[in-house]
DNA sequence: AATTATTTCCCTGCTAACAGGGGAATACCA
DNA sequence: TGGTATTCCCCTGTTAGCAGGGAAATAATT
């Protein structure tokens, strides 16, 4: 998972023909941050994070062992 | 996706009977870190969220159209 | 009810993320 | 090869995340 989520930006990015100026403008980021989040960097908040990810489509799901389990007794939990 | 971290890190937490302090020391973060995730703060670094789901073994992945068609054709990329 | 444990929410100082600018380096064309 | 587009990486000031302390509010235990 380090670069994983740099690597995914970068490949979504450039199949949508964006540049990163471009990128960062739609989701409202500054240039840099889209620099930086391609170059693997870790310290990055997650509201900007996921402002670059809804632009690229992309979706962000947690798993767990117990949570698997969990929402197969409880199918209409939100957790 | 909204509260959706905060629950599930409140439920993982509350199973493993860890308080709130316990959780921050574990996960290395301070334990203002913790309570503001469970209130549904979004603007934390993704590193301190990694640390923490950790601790609970909460796994992170991504998922997009692109990526589910483009794993297919290339099984050992990583991205 | 009384005691203890835990959470909530103040506060302070430090630090680094962030936006935006700019220039050099590189990649991508015609 | 020359020109353009894009990326890389520096800089600066602002801002807010962060750790840690502490105290009131709430929950849990006996």
């Amino acid at each position: 998972m380090k670069r994983q989520l740099a690597n995914i930006i970068l490949f979504h990015r450039k199949r949508s023909g964006l540049t990163q100026v471009e990128l960062a403008e739609m989701a409202g980021v500054g240039k840099n941050m889209v620099y930086e989040l391609e170059k693997g960097k870790q310290s990055i908040q997650l509201d900007n994070i996921l402002r670059v990810l809804q632009v690229l489509n992309i979706e962000l799901t947690f798993q767990s062992p117990l949570r698997e389990s969990f929402m197969k007794e409880h199918p209409d939990a939100d957790c």
